[in-house]
DNA sequence: AGCCCTTACGAAAACGGTTTCGTGTTAATA
DNA sequence: TATTAACACGAAACCGTTTTCGTAAGGGCT
């Protein structure tokens, strides 16, 4: 049979009822330049055929188009799916959509990715930098985006090079203090599980771990630093660095590190957290579940999610284009929580 | 200040150039009708200035807005994002791009995100029916879509009630199969850790469940069925459950249930596999890094994404709308994954 | 010289809205 | 009765493209 109801559109209302477009598309807005009379009887006819505006021509004609694109490494991936749910939450009671492009933490992707939605598909960006991007410290995507005049608001893997909004983790901060905690519970040779160098959040979080150490009086011994490549973990690689290397604790950069520790660890026969203690980042399942259940380093994935929707929104918003490069980073703080993989002190 | 390379135009091309604005859209394409000189001038001075023409008005020229609309129950959920990985995946691929609706397993929420969409922002949707749709039974938003012509494809979480391409899986044999293993390990008193059976997935692996206990002559217990909510369980009801029945083997409708069944076991000194075997639903991170492993059933997201992006896409494109209302229901072979938590035969 | 056919381009409509401005009708006022 | 203001509506431009159709200019032909 084909569809009935397809789209209708003010121009069929138009014709149906005698008038003009205009009419339609006043009486439709409730203006009072029209008659209560006609307003009615448009209306009452608009309801019956439910007639909704196309949005896109909506957005051809305000220049605005009400939804927003992500840009995120990875979409299978506790702390970015928390992200995304806190922009989403926030942009959908603002009234924006939210498009989504998963960059596979390639470059090219990202560039893509962000060319195709700059030609006015979107009112403006937020992401977080791909592994290869940082690597190649390559940000000329996100300049030209920029300079465009498109808003760009960055979140947890940020860039000094560009100038935008940004909303991050207090990485250094927490590392510090889940590090002091395991010192405090009198470890001396802590281990730090962690990414090349590259990725900023990494290197944060390296330093937090070394400002504790100082502060302890250990000297950094770097034979305790394991650097994991951040997809494809070999278990053995961290089996090999825990035989040759007494430790009692371990500092991991992310969950799945600190779970592949504590597995590896507890193959070798230790007992966590008597033996040795572990402290990972990302609160997601895995922490939750764990057995022992994991120490870990909220990152309040949603918060950051929700602010980094409302920079981007008000900086969209603010139109005037108030020539305020005022730029902002709003820092989080992350907090850690102790569960059974550290001891209670 | 503000920003200098504000978006040009085929209008500001015409301008400075002093031809027509056809003229330019013609050069641009690499039209016959424009000679040589022309073309190569305008390319040139399009090229300088990097003009790409603005998605949204090609959208409404053509009503075709080569993006597809996704809406999922949740976005934190490794079987959703593994879908969804596969359907971006595809689409991009295809030149389409991909929004995403978070409906939170909310009727209310799916309902205003289909229709905020469904006014000429997507040209087609790839959904799976939030808990309270599925309970509710109201397909209604579906069959508008349906009947505006816009292609709708349903993945997983699927109904008979809506005519449109579906993707499941053969949960009820894989079902089958998984108690199966169990039943051949001689396990006598398996329990089906499930939810509420307006989940139509959960009721076909139920079924599965039922029919290999059949098969092997042992009755249906239903005391040996738990029904937990799909949100928010509490963990003290698989333990009281635990105590009430006595139990050699589970089977779960999903990881986490299985993840909180074999860690209740362990905290009751029950022995993994040896005393009681379990199998879940998911192959996710929780499966892969439990201790011990977990033996599941592989749902293949991604790959399901993709058939369901490539059906979504092919319904679009085949725009003779030919009229062709004949709706396929592809069905994925899931398979288990046999890991520690069950004992190899 | 007159005719016709290319060639190379422009005008205008269309997609579906919003919005400014103009205008005919009526009623109130001087 | 003539002037004017309010009212109710329509015409048209505009957002940025694409595409159809029309046509001026030029060349080749008889």
């Amino acid at each position: 049979m084909g569809s009935f109801k397809r789209k209708i559109t003010l121009k069929h209302i138009a014709r149906e009822l005698e008038v003009s477009i205009s009419t339609v598309s006043k009486a439709l807005k409730n203006s009072e330049e029209i008659s209560t009379e006609t307003k009615e009887k448009i209306q009452a006819f608009a309801k019956l055929y439910n007639y909704k505006p196309n949005n896109i021509a909506i957005s051809l004609k305000n220049k605005r188009t009400k939804t927003i694109g992500v840009v995120i490494p990875d979409i299978v991936h506790h702390f970015f799916t928390t992200v995304f749910r806190g922009i989403e939450k926030y942009a959908n009671n603002r009234g924006y959509n939210v498009i989504v492009c998963v960059s596979d933490e390639s470059f090219d992707k990202e560039v893509i990715n962000m060319e195709l939605l700059a030609n006015g598909s979107i009112d403006g960006f937020i992401m977080s930098l791909s592994a290869e991007t940082q690597q190649k410290n390559d940000f000329n995507h996100l300049k030209e985006v920029t300079e465009q005049g498109i808003p760009l608001v960055l979140f947890d893997r940020v860039t000094d090079e560009v100038a935008c909004d940004k909303v991050i983790l207090n990485d250094k901060k927490i590392a510090y203090e889940a590090t002091k905690k395991l010192l405090l519970d009198n470890r001396k040779r802590i281990a730090l599980l962690t990414t090349e160098s590259y990725f900023n959040v990494s290197e944060k979080r390296n330093q937090g771990y070394k400002k504790a150490l100082k502060e302890y009086g250990i000297d950094y011994d770097k034979r305790l630093t394991l650097v994991l490549p951040y997809k494809g973990v070999d278990e053995s690689d961290v089996r090999t660095f825990f035989e040759r290397q007494q430790i009692d604790a371990v500092l991991c950069v992310n969950e799945i590190f600190a779970i592949l520790a504590m597995s590896v660890a507890q193959k070798m026969g230790y007992k966590i957290p008597e033996e040795i203690a572990v402290i990972g980042f990302t609160d997601g399942l895995l922490s939750q579940y764990a057995n022992p259940s994991l120490t870990t380093v909220a990152q309040h994935g949603v918060k950051m999610g929700e602010i980094a929707a409302e920079m981007l929104i008000n900086r969209v918003e603010a139109e005037m284009e108030s020539d305020e490069e005022v730029y902002r980073t709003e820092v989080l703080q992350a907090t850690l929580i102790e569960r059974n993989s550290t001891v209670n002190t």
